[in-house]
DNA sequence: CTCAAAAACGAGCGCTCGCTCACTATTCCA
DNA sequence: TGGAATAGTGAGCGAGCGCTCGTTTTTGAG
């Protein structure tokens, strides 16, 4: 499976629907990919029947996990919810940690492929652009996963937890290049180009971890996208 | 015990010493506060022995859960944390949520002074100085509280989860009040006075969810609250 | 249609959980 | 200082946990 695909152009990106269309971790293809990636996790031989599992457990973890936890979530919840057996369950999982390492393995490619196609875009404000447009439509896409890995971290080992906080910090560390970028070329003015950063990441993990803060504001996803790119200006005075 | 206090006037709160003197949410105070406020879940007739075994099991419990999760967390592993028997536990405490009752709680009561102190002032740049800082200095002093509750909320009822969920909002809706006053006036310039808000509280949070970011970053609580504000102005256009 | 491989099943295992309560130790004032 | 009130103890209870594995059902190539 190739899942690379150049993101070095705006337009590309330039709304939603464009993302999406081009954005080849969702539906069957991010299931399919989860099977290829944990196959020494994974007992079922044939794709199809794995990934079918697969995306039962996953819609199923999200759902429960979001109302009380994934901790609190047991087993035979989650045997309910899925409509799979306990055993039926086990030929996609070794252990119940299997699915929270998952969604940080998903979490974290997407998120590196987010800061790359960022930085290779050389003017920096298309730049940051690209970075919270993709940030914004992926999260959005991957919500529940987003979601799941902010708030599920701590049952996670020392070393995963580790693994999940650096992926904020990379992202951070992507803005602050190209924010740093702008200001020594003079397009940019800021007094800490690192809390600009931080900023603009909160405002992006808000939208995913909070959606109906949002919804009951009536801002759709392009609105807080525009709302977020012009405060990102005025916080460069641009 | 009267812990009300005149919060109207800035310069009573205008650094982290200040607000931390006459701040009555902390210490000893504290935890007779609970006492007194519990008594219906509380076994223990003397408020030293009450007061003595609750800040044992809030400072383990934050302890333990911030590394793990309140939910995993056992009674037992409490227990051996505190020094307590589970019997001794249990001479505070009716049942283990009670613990994340109580921190819901606590937090809602200081984030309703919070507010209020904010909306007495009549000068809407000094409300929101006041705002940010009594927001960041109690969320400093309190740091385990605040994040216990963010993350934890789900281990709640729903009919608590929607008490926590309003106490961020109601923080919202009073930044957005004091902007929107200030926009009526014509001193301040905004585009959406709901996404400065929403941003503010963001970045408040932020502060005691991810201390460690500042800490790496060596960024100290009077540079922080410096930043934020000077971003709020450049927000309003001011 | 046959039948071995693959998938699905779910009762049951060992264990830990939240919580109780009969008991002992300590406190404090008459 | 005696004794009732209060505090502290921890083994043990029933329930529910993650996970296993002997068994049954389904699948699909020959």
């Amino acid at each position: 499976m190739d899942l690379t695909l150049d993101l070095s152009n705006t337009k590309n990106i330039n709304n939603f629907k464009k993302y999406s269309d081009q954005f080849e971790y969702q539906d069957q293809n991010l299931y399919n990919l989860l099977f290829e990636r944990n196959q020494d996790l994974i007992k079922s031989k044939k794709v199809a029947v794995a990934s079918a599992n697969l995306k039962k457990v996953f819609e199923s973890t999200f759902k429960l996990s979001a109302k009380i936890g994934f901790h609190e979530m047991s087993l035979r919840d989650l045997s309910r919810d899925t409509g799979l057996s306990m055993g039926g369950l086990y030929s996609c999982l070794t252990k119940k940690e299997d699915i929270a390492l998952m969604v940080l393995d998903i979490v974290e490619l997407v998120s590196e492929k987010n800061n790359q196609a960022a930085l290779k875009e050389t003017d920096e404000l298309s730049s940051l652009e690209i970075a919270i447009r993709s940030y914004l439509y992926s999260g959005t896409i991957l919500q529940p996963w987003f979601f799941f890995l902010y708030f599920e971290t701590r049952s996670l080992s020392t070393e995963n937890q580790i693994k999940s906080k650096n992926i904020e910090l990379n992202t951070i560390a992507t803005l602050e290049k190209i924010i740093q970028s702008g200001v020594d070329k003079g397009i940019f003015d800021v007094n800490s180009s690192y809390f600009v950063s931080s900023t603009i990441l909160i405002v992006l993990q808000d939208w995913y971890l909070k959606p109906w803060k949002n919804k009951a504001k009536n801002i759709d996803l392009e609105q807080y996208s525009e709302h977020l790119f012009r405060m990102t200006k005025k916080l460069l005075r641009i």
